[in-house]
DNA sequence: ACAAAAGTGTTAAGAATACACCCATGT
DNA sequence: ACATGGGTGTATTCTTAACACTTTTGT
């Protein structure tokens, strides 16, 4: 309003979860300083003018953590938090997105804020608030990969059945019955059969599935 | 980071809704200046450094619609969209909080703005992107009352089990069997008959239901 | 007696759950 | 031949959906 106006520093954090092992992880950097100095912590930084809070989250990640958004088959935008006193600097607001992708390799040589993947189980002492936003981005991803595809963004674009209810299992943190899974899951006629099969161990080869679409899309029923 | 940072300017824009002769409304304020002069727009302006956006939207809503918070019983963060272009005076980031409220008189001698609620099936020209915020919230409101109590929050303490029907009639945007509701409403047990009853017109008077909570409570099935 | 909204039950179809064995492969 | 994970069907229970008449009141 008045040429007097001083916005709030404007944050962005970004949670981003893969399978890594069958369990759902999310990616954290060791603080090099002060503020929780040796503590981990989600990647996340300013926002300037001009930049979007989309592209601030691409910079940081691939800056901070060395991972490109192009890793990331899915991008959403969870909930800004209010944080007056979480930044010792003051009032910030922090706007956060959690990101999904298929498991691979950070290149730890390109930063020296050791980018590393936790177990949401087994998560390490965290800097500022970032244990609740974890849990907001785990809730958020529970209740999304029940009623949507958003499964599609944690695997790669051929799979096995088996692999598909792990997904479903690391992130509900139950087990599934299998026949009553694929049953389920066929009938929602988001994934189809390819001709193609996975060999692997001594045993029967596994038929490989994919999505039929590779962008969110809500399903009639949910699982879980 | 460095201290020539400029975060951009930060919004609040709020999507108050209430029934209001069994339509879903929602609240606008003609804009007096350009931009957009003589259009209407969400209630909304400008969060300092200092305030939290919460704050900042119980400020706006106050002086700009003469609509105290303590008049909506739910109060929920929507969604920050990044509007580079949007505010002429440049890239600026806007956080939604969509409020519920029972259905009440705004005083319309409070301000100069003229708040008035317009059923969301009849929206005037809007402002800036406010069409599609007010799309958002409406579709997160639908989402929310299947699932949870928010219901609560668009009605009185006391109400007829056929007034809560017309609040799920006025949101889902279509009728619902009468028996089948009842039956299956009451059986999420988030609801208790009281012993009053509710006399008007030339009819059998109606039977007064209150909820369980009124805070906030996720249910099991869906309503829909 | 009539108009107007309140209140109430049954049946059929669809979805969820529980549960155990045979199949294809490598060693 | 055996160990390993892949793949499949049925019976029961629960949930949803479709549907019409009687009750209580004021005029």
């Amino acid at each position: 309003m008045s040429n007097t106006y001083q916005p709030p520093i404007l944050t962005v954090d970004s949670v981003i979860f893969m399978i890594i092992n069958d369990e759902l992880s999310v990616l954290l950097i060791e603080r090099a300083d002060e503020p929780f100095k040796g503590k981990w912590a989600l990647p996340g930084g300013y926002c300037a003018a001009g930049e979007t809070t989309h592209a601030a989250m691409a910079r940081i990640l691939s800056t901070k953590a060395g991972l490109k958004t192009t890793s990331l088959s899915l991008v959403e935008q969870l909930y800004t938090f209010d944080t007056v006193a979480r930044d010792p600097r003051g009032h910030a607001v922090s706007v956060t997105y959690m990101g999904l992708g298929e498991a691979i390799e950070i290149k730890k040589s390109s930063t020296a804020q050791k980018p590393q993947f936790f177990p949401v189980k087994k998560l390490p002492e965290l800097a500022y608030d970032h244990g609740d936003i974890i849990k907001y981005a785990n809730d958020r991803l529970i209740s999304k990969i029940s009623y949507t595809n958003a499964a599609y963004a944690l695997l790669p674009k051929l799979f096995t059945m088996t692999q598909l209810q792990s997904v479903y299992e690391a992130i509900l943190g139950h087990d599934l019955d299998k026949r009553n899974f694929r049953k389920k899951y066929l009938s929602l006629d988001i994934v189809e059969p390819t001709s193609d099969y996975y060999q692997e161990g001594a045993h029967r080869p596994a038929q490989l599935y994919k999505f039929k679409q590779q962008n969110l899309q809500t399903h009639s029923r949910s699982i879980d």
